[in-house]
DNA sequence: TCTTGTTTTGCAACATTATTGCAAAAATAA
DNA sequence: TTATTTTTGCAATAATGTTGCAAAACAAGA
């Protein structure tokens, strides 16, 4: 495993007390004083453990906490990511696991991003 | 509308000739003489314009052509993004409209991707 | 505690991706 | 043709991301 440093437990602590994914602005909004590739590093490291995934909504890049299923073998995401249009907002939403197969397909992974209004602004 | 400038051409025939999403680099390997900008902006155009999308495979973005009932005012992709994790090309694969439904959210545009073997590579 | 080995950090350098402003060129319309 | 609009190409700059390396921090054993 990785350690715990004081860095790497205030960018997970930020995760942890926002319910929205977060781009890399906002992170490095919330941090005074950084090292910029420290950062890149961290947010690496977290992905191949399995910590946070990725969520892309168009053109616009996030990270969102992994849920407890996750490992640095592979992530599973049975839920939505729903950014909304007005507030621009990205929640990973849990739901049932999808059913799907394709003929000639092996799936692995399945990732589903939806957009429209949120609960707050619709 | 926009022209269809030869350069505007080029670029709409390398999404025709090809079944799978392009990488920029792949467009750009296409062309042996080209402005970075204006392929930029090509593109954005393209996009705003529902003649591509942005499909985005967790770090890697690629792009395809839509299907006819895209258009500037909006975006209709009722199909699956498949990206193979061996070959590691991505096709859009048609399929059912997808049901869902979100209790308080209203849902404007929906997105599958998904990871795994290919036909070839199964 | 001291020493040793490993991990992490911070810095430099660099590569890629992307945006904006502006003048020249090209195309279209009058 | 002339006037107008769109598009292109260049410069400048910003944002994003990667690699190598030496110093610092940490963990474990003697």
């Amino acid at each position: 495993m990785f350690r715990k440093t004081p860095f790497r437990q205030k960018i997970l602590s930020l995760f942890e007390m926002n319910d929205f994914a977060l781009t890399l602005e906002d992170i490095e909004v919330s941090l005074d004083k950084f090292d910029r590739i420290t950062l890149y590093r961290t947010l690496k490291l977290f992905q191949d453990h399995g910590v946070i995934h990725i969520v892309n909504s168009g053109n616009i890049k996030k990270y969102a906490l992994c849920k407890e299923e996750c490992s640095s073998e592979k992530h599973y995401h049975h839920h939505i990511h729903f950014t909304c249009d007005v507030c621009q907002q990205t929640e990973c939403i849990d739901s049932k696991p999808f059913e799907l197969s394709l003929k000639g397909y092996e799936i692995n992974e399945l990732e589903v991003n939806v957009n429209g209004l949120c609960k707050n602004c619709a």
